[in-house]
DNA sequence: GCCTAACCGAGACGGTACGTCACGTCTTTTA
DNA sequence: TAAAAGACGTGACGTACCGTCTCGGTTAGGC
């Protein structure tokens, strides 16, 4: 389920001409094309969506009520696709996670995307929560679910809190993939996590205070 | 160094009516103001913010180049100071470090700001650059301080990578504090973290596959 | 034969649903009605007109070409019946003619619609040019009508100008009733009129220079 | 006093950039040029006017309320100037107010504007006062001021209703100007009318019934 | 009693203009 | 020269209509 349709429908049978898919893909497609083509997220008005997508303003604000809602489905759309999960241990589909996320953060179009639109959309908090509901939450859920195999198989203890684990793992690549987007985000920076989380970084002795 | 004399001034010696200091302050300060009456970010105008501080637009152009290098001042003004550190181990000092970054995110006037100008500057580089150098980069220094203090007596291995450890204990609490801020920052979620992570999350038993 | 069968109706045989007289109706009556509470004539969009008269859009401009076409059409079915001529004399003929012009200016809903519409109707020349045809001319007729019978009894020169001497009459009344409507349009204003054109302004006595 | 300073102006004194004459000239000039050029005034739309007058849309609503009181000052700016009286009797002085009229409703440029502004001035109470006050009233006050010379001088009986008598000489003319214009206005005409009015059409005998 | 063309309501569509607001620059007066 | 005030050209905002175009669903003939 899209947002585009937030606008209200009178009555349940449908009345009218229908709504053209054809339209909300470009409108969609037509704001990717220009991010992709470095367009500041700051410059990007309805009017220009709509002279580039080849529509009437009213056709776009038909659909979201505003310029946060419509980004949000371009979140979405922009979202890459859930990462494959090899199954062969926790461990394993950790990395594969945190690679994602790697990945994510370098790929042009998402990472135009979601540095800025995400950042936007704080200051709504209706959209933020739309957001979170329809894109993050499931991501995290993803994480979890993980987690929960490890515990049963052995490779997590059984009584550690899910959601603080899963805050372990990801809030590292987060951070350096969202707010330090100049530095380097390595090959093996994945697995580097996982391990050291993992492990922990404790010195095998005791400290000598 | 603020960032308000970004504008030029034309020789060495002042010459003609000094630039009133007081004019300064009453600026940074409406805009803190309008911030905490909960005007969204969005909102604020440069306009408004003129009307606020009973200031001319020109005044603010005089002193900075857009709304963006005046957010960077404002933020810099609304930074809480460095937290004081007790010095009793490298554990401590962390569960400091991250509970500052906890109770920074609960506080009215700085998660306003955060939360939201944070966001807006990364549609500038320049400005993201300036925050980052002024803010960000002396609060990750101060980290990377403890955990080398850490790592000369014994508390953290000496071959760590630094930046790596750093983010370990700073991601996950950043992540609850920007990400989900809804959610509760518990009182003891410092000291989890640093332990979960200084621990490992891997059971004793090795993982029955 | 009004105007709403302006839209082409492709041959000859009536084929398919006919047009409903109840819809035309409807329409022309919404309009009224419109006018009548008050409603500018600026603000009469045929979207309003559509949704007063329950009646899409389409179904306006299947039978009109746009605004002003329907607008000669409600000024038609607005227009006041000729009035009933005594014929006791041309003098008498008059005043009742000028009398209708009076009332017709202080009706409410001619009034309304008169003053507004055939405002409007001057920046289109077509539709102007429709509105004298059907409307004006017609009246201007009757009008030198009763001055032809003046001539042949002798109540009137007999090579005097018609269409002028028709203005002579009509000129002042419209001009008060239309350009000066806030102005009192007392009940003797048509006899005082028709006998002062009639009679003439010049004194008995020849002037003094 | 022109209706351009329509809007509120705070204070007293004089703060601020004051406005710009050539700008307030170069707008009604850019709505005359568009008048001449045969647009319509139905798409005379602020923002074209603002587009040839190469003008922000806002430096015209600092200005004027809207189209009306703009088309008010527009009006104003293409009346001719009242015409030169000869003086020599009420009768030559009445032919040259009437004969100004008549051209008045020829020239391109008033005309244009004239038979159109005028139109919709109608459907605004406020504007169409406005219009009658500064250009109607001393309009009617001068042809009155004729009239009361006449009588002065023995040309006009002294007990004559003086608005009457005006409406008498001005409305038949008016009603050919500005209701017929594609009827021949010709030399003569404004002669005719004048001495048709002060000789009266009724013939020298008595009508025989 | 069907068939089918045209009508009907609703409303989506690409546009244009509305009147407002903020941008960043400029031009005043006053200090 | 700075400062407050506010005019200036520009351009986006969200709304309202324009006139056209589908939709699903009636009506009428003509077969």
């Amino acid at each position: 389920m899209t947002l585009a349709d937030s606008r209200p429908r009178t009555q349940g049978p449908a009345r009218g001409r229908p709504r053209s898919e054809a339209v909300e893909h470009a409108i969609l497609e037509g704001v990717m094309k220009l991010l992709e083509e470095g367009v500041p997220l700051a410059e990007l008005s309805i009017e220009r969506i709509a002279r580039t997508a080849g529509v009437g303003k009213a056709t776009i604000y038909r659909r979201w009520n505003g310029k946060e809602e419509l980004f949000v489905d371009v979140m979405r759309a922009a979202e890459p696709p859930d990462p494959e999960l090899p199954g062969t241990s926790m461990r394993d589909d950790l990395v594969v996670l945190l690679e994602a996320l790697r990945r994510r953060g370098l790929m042009n179009r998402t990472s135009a995307i979601l540095h800025n639109v995400y950042a936007q959309m704080k200051s709504s908090p209706r959209i933020w929560k739309a957001y979170h509901i329809n894109v993050v939450n499931p991501r995290r859920e993803l994480g979890k679910e993980v987690l929960r195999r490890g515990q049963r198989n052995g490779e997590l203890h059984a009584d550690i809190d899910l959601d603080l684990a899963n805050d372990l793992f990801t809030g590292p690549m987060l951070l350096r993939a969202m707010m330090r987007p100049d530095d380097e985000l390595p090959e093996g920076l994945a697995e580097q996590i996982v391990d050291s989380v993992l492990a922990g970084l404790r010195p095998v002795s005791s400290p000598q205070p």
